[in-house]
DNA sequence: AATTCGTCCTGC
DNA sequence: TCAGGCAGGACGAATT
């Protein structure tokens, strides 16, 4: 993420089996352009790597590094046109995008999500239509329509930052992934078998849970119910008595009937052993390790998203099966209160970041006399930034307006402009996109002379819907641009620190996960980092370190810190 | 038979 | 423990 003297890009393109290369100075003139040999190739770019370590430009991160990190070759930098593309062509603070626009082909999904569904038909061809264009060509032709966007745009500064950001983001995504986290099977199998019960050897239903569901069917007296059809059981519960419009908790729970408890739980063991059950661990955990597929830019807001494994879902209860390797500890650390954090800096409220100082910003509006207690301060924030207007919230929004005008004025207008139709921008320059045609189309008619109430009511709606995403885009938008300097800076701190063959007497070969501290786990607003036990407080350190950069990078020396909830996890010596 | 839709629950 | 934002995954039901 700082900035480079002399040290330019290089390019990369595929070209039937081979790698085509065009070096590029500090200026972005091409110096040299040469072809190598795939296998010669990685050994030029792990010694270019180590001599220059230049900004690898390449077409798609998921198409390019895993390769590489298999070979055990790890970059510090790369500029993803795929990912850059998406954010430049929609982003307001470009004021010419036309050329981007028209390169619909860097609109494609990256390679990796589009191999997943075909790769009964992957024909391992270089010139095969899934992914951005692969060819150094293409890539030339996008990089330089990039950088001409930035000359251009009104903030390059931080436009530059955000592209940095997601690019690091790319490589932090596929070296997860490569890394796998740290997953204790047993453990796992062991709080399975404790809150299903016994997995009976022929199949079936685990002993618990087909006790909860026996004892279901007694209560509503009825030993046919399906209660694992939501139409079905809805008609038993009808029968019995049990007037509810859903199957859902909450509004089951409203009632007051034998049956509403065993079948709430029912319901939750169910759902464990669906989605994080025995045929989860034995699809997703090989070898000690967890491999999510993660999913960088994934959400319109910048968040990443995960394909496969539900690796953005995993229960709270299962987080004891997250277990560092022996020798090893897992140092996780999540940041408090985020969001409203990142709308103080935004907005430079003071006020607002004043009650953030300290640990708890919740407890901060509190003491300000705002409203009157924590759950009231954080369903007045949470309301704040998600547009509630109903309920205690609604009713509470009202106060933090009248306490802090400043923050609340800047989600208000982004809430304003979402409603009539207009685009917002975060901090560093991610654009939400526009409004749908349909959406239009109603806005339009309901202005209309001769629109009926029903159209009207309707565009009203969708208007408020489209308020509340505004409003929430450019909050959550923003604490992910923050979340991915923390990452970012944070890979830069681990990847200086010793690797244990220097300190140890640990194999030198292998891949480079089992060597240093590696980051194994990112969820918004916490990480986890797998390290040797010796590098622990190293590691927490540049955790904290890192936090504290991500601050000032995006809001300078505005007064607001970022406070870490951090703690270390060990595995037990087994005796 | 295959695909899409709806409901519910998990996470932030 | 709902309202109010952003998601993914499972599974049954509806649709083609």
């Amino acid at each position: 993420m700082t900035s480079t003297v002399s040290v330019g890009w290089i390019v990369l393109g595929r070209m039937s089996g081979d790698i085509a290369i065009a070096v590029l100075d500090a200026t972005g003139d091409e110096t040299e352009r040469m072809v190598l040999a795939k296998a010669d190739a990685v050994q030029w770019l792990e010694e270019r790597e180590s001599a220059v370590a230049p900004r690898w430009v390449w077409s798609d991160a998921t198409a390019w590094y895993p390769e590489l990190l298999a070979a055990g070759v790890r970059l510090a930098r790369c500029h993803d046109l795929r990912l850059c593309h998406a954010i430049l062509r929609d982003s307001t603070l470009v004021t010419a995008a036309d050329d981007l626009r028209a390169a619909t082909a860097w609109d494609a999904a990256s390679a990796q999500t589009t191999a997943q569904a075909s790769t009964l038909f992957d024909l391992d061809e270089g010139s095969s239509t899934t992914g951005p264009p692969s060819s150094l060509h293409e890539a030339l032709a996008e990089f330089a329509r990039q950088r001409q966007a930035l000359a251009g745009a009104s903030d390059a500064g931080r436009l530059r930052l955000l592209l940095a950001a997601e690019s690091a983001g790319a490589l932090i995504a596929e070296e997860m992934r490569a890394a796998g986290l740290p997953w204790d099977a047993a453990a796992h199998d062991a709080i399975l078998t404790e809150t299903l019960g016994i997995r009976p050897p022929g199949g079936g239903p685990p002993t618990r849970l087909r006790e909860l569901a026996e004892r279901v069917r007694r209560e509503l007296d009825d030993p046919a119910a399906s209660l694992d059809s939501q139409p079905k059981l809805l008609r038993s519960l009808h029968r019995a008595g049990i007037l509810v419009e859903s199957t859902s908790r909450w509004e089951l729970s409203e009632h007051d009937h034998p049956v509403i408890a065993p079948l709430i739980e029912y319901k939750k063991l169910s759902r464990l052993l669906a989605a994080n059950g025995w045929s989860w661990l034995e699809e997703w955990v090989k070898d000690g390790r967890f491999h999510p597929v993660y999913i960088p830019g994934g959400v319109v807001t910048g968040r990443w998203a995960s394909s496969g494994g539900g690796a953005l879902q995993l229960p709270r209860q299962l987080r004891a099966a997250v277990r560092a390797d022996p020798g090893w500890a897992l140092v996780i650390a999540d940041v408090a209160q985020l969001e409203p954090r990142v709308l103080a800096a935004m907005a430079r409220d003071d006020r607002l970041a004043a009650a953030a100082r300290g640990r708890d910003l919740y407890e901060g509006i509190v003491d300000s006399g705002a409203v009157a207690t924590r759950s009231q301060a954080k369903t007045a924030i949470l309301g704040a930034m998600y547009g509630a207007t109903t309920g205690e919230s609604g009713r509470l929004v009202p106060k933090l307006r009248r306490a802090y005008p400043q923050a609340m004025a800047l989600v208000d207008d982004a809430a304003r402009v979402g409603e009539e139709g207009g685009v917002v921008t975060t901090w560093l320059g991610r654009s939400s996109p526009s409004p749908s045609g349909g959406w239009r189309d109603l806005q339009l008619r309901a202005t209309e002379a001769e629109a009926s109430g029903a159209d009207e009511t309707r565009a009203r709606r969708w208007a408020r819907d489209r308020g509340r995403f505004t409003r929430n885009f450019v909050v959550q938008g923003t604490a992910a641009e923050w979340a991915l300097a923390w990452l970012a800076d944070l890979r830069g701190r681990l990847a200086v620190l010793p690797q244990i063959s220097e300190t140890d007497s640990a194999p030198r070969s292998g891949p480079v996960f089992q060597r240093s501290p590696h980051l194994a786990f990112f969820l918004h607003d916490e990480i986890v980092v797998h390290t040797p036990l010796a590098l622990v407080e190293e590691v927490s350190e540049a955790v904290r370190a890192s936090a504290s950069f991500a601050g000032r990078l995006l809001f300078g020396d505005f007064p607001l810190d970022f406070p870490l909830d951090l703690k270390v996890a060990q595995t037990a010596e087994k005796a």
